[in-house]
DNA sequence: TATGAATGAGCATTCATTCAT
DNA sequence: GATGAATGAATGCTCATTCAT
């Protein structure tokens, strides 16, 4: 919505979000209520709608705030072994939504209720995979990879593993290690990926 | 709650089942109302107390209703290529995943809001990683499947995989057929799980 | 909205009605709030919306109920003196409006609020212009009034007037008695209409 | 409230006058809101409340600006036609109404709402009514009208025939022209008050 | 004076659940 | 068993008004 003119009024806007964050975190979005998060960021209820129209609003706002470092694959191309950086972007990945587990949650009941949030997640999926499969096809031109495997389709496969492994590990409680799920994870990508006849060799 | 004792009350139970399956289906969990569900099924407001306790249990029966053929992976031990039969299994579970696609999405909203649901879907994937976990260990004795591989942690991932895989198509709307979506599964589960050198000799 | 399917539901809605006039007379409609009309009717605040929609609803109700013996001109066709007649129209005319001032003023408050009570109120006032005209044009043909009057204008112009003298005499006050606005209207309804040379003969 | 005591207060008063009308026609009265209008202005809402102390007292000086020029009736006494000068006065009450229809909508409004302005009313249709009055009994000295009229009724009831249809035509959109309205205005104040005999000679 | 953020009372509306018939 | 009316707590949202800067 409008962005504060003062600074007092940034302040407020500020104190709002990380007062629905804790809100959001506690009760979840359906059970969350505004006049909570106001009074969580020490505010009027009113005052909320002077930063934001929605409770779907704020929590967009939220959201956005808690994922600038999830996006993972990278490649470096001239390493001897390829899949060292891309155990790390996991490992950065399962760090990341460990530390937002309840958010995460947040995100799949709002996802589940609203088609707008739907979209988002989809788009940002289908980002995500565009970019694990140039990894994919780069590795398949440097002759490391399966060259029958179909880049993009194999990457969102691939890409879903992870951040399910995540929601059963952090939201739903699993009992596993991140070292544990970067291991699995780096295993079955390297099998799945890798020529065979190349390390057969 | 109480099994109805007449034959009508089997009927009012059963038209409540339906009416409450197509308002789910069309509004989601939270946003269905138990008027809708009664209206829907023909009879009055009230009725709906008669034979459920809450939307919560209505929609479990409902689920329940559902899920029959859900489960998946079936080894046949002594088939030339295993892979065949956990592929039919695949796309037993994306058809039937397909035709049951917004009510998947309710399940996830349920689960995002109750933590009992929560809980049962944990033990529902746990249980169905043990079978899958059963068949990659019977896979590594057979030695088919590459013996470093942890038979559990693999199998959870690779679960993950298909049901991520069956969201994004069934319910966020991805463009994949079932050919598709079995294709890719079995090639990353068969390149996942294989022994290298076996392939390579 | 819906009609009450038991008599218990008719005694609720009917009392919301008496409620509501109640209300909307002491408080007029802005000021009026569902939860009075409700407590007034003796029922609970959800109750009202059972029955109705919106306080627009229950106020149209009410005005209905209440003008229902509004409409006025009718004329004696083989009267010595057919202003007999419409006096008497008149006379019942301020008398209903008397009784109903503090609705009347509603009325006003509606009608400046919401266009579609404005169009309700102008399709009424051509109705019953028109029906004046008709008068008037008998009037003409029997040769009692000015045949130079057209008479929808004028129809409109008289009728303005009695309303006019009823909204100042009885919604703001104005002194005049039943009596005096009758005779100062029937005098001016008389003296606008007949033809001159008639009573000069 | 204060008169501004710069300059520049001068020309923000003189700004929330503007605003505040095109609000008042816009929204209404009920449904203008002092934010909207500060913001039409072009200055901040808490600058309304240094000129005005709510919405009815600017609402207030808004009408009392739009209505300098409302008064009517005036009697050339000694034109042979003492009806043109009325008629002209009526001309110019319809054509300020016409122009001022939007604004006549909220003034019905806020008499409706505020007895303050009812009041406001009832002595300007006192007054205007003693003026016209007047006018009448000026014309039963010189012969010209009706001896048996009481002046002070017939004229209230003459004005609101006036004020009736303006309303009708110009805010209820009823399909009258100026002209129209002027010549059947006419034609009755003529027929009302001429005494009978003298055209009849 | 001007600003615009903060306040919080006030009200409409929804809906799960109960219960008299 | 079935009905559907009644309940009333819960909560989102508005907006006139105040006040610190």
């Amino acid at each position: 919505m409008t962005e504060p003119a003062t600074a007092r009024g940034a302040r407020t806007r500020a104190a709002l979000l990380v007062g629905a964050r804790t809100v959001f975190e506690r009760d979840g979005f359906t059970d969350a209520r505004i006049a909570d998060i106001a009074s969580e960021a020490g505010c009027a209820t009113g005052s909320f709608y002077t930063y934001f129209t929605s409770k779907e609003e704020i929590l967009a706002a939220v959201l956005y705030d808690a994922q600038h470092d999830v996006m993972r694959p990278t490649l470096d191309v001239d390493a001897p072994d390829p899949f060292v950086a891309l155990a790390e972007g996991h490992r950065r990945y399962f760090e990341n939504y460990a530390s937002n587990a309840r958010l995460m949650l947040v995100l799949e009941e709002i996802a589940a209720l609203d088609p707008t949030f739907r979209d988002v997640r989809r788009r940002r999926g289908e980002a995500l995979a565009r970019r694990t499969a140039e990894v994919i096809a780069a590795l398949q031109e440097r002759g490391v990879a399966d060259p029958e495997l179909d880049p993009y389709p194999t990457a969102r496969a691939l890409d879903g593993l992870v951040s399910h492994l995540a929601y059963y590990a952090f939201v739903l409680g699993e009992d596993m290690s991140v070292d544990e799920l970067v291991a699995t994870t780096n295993r079955i990508w390297r099998n799945a990926l890798t020529l065979k006849s190349l390390e057969a060799s």
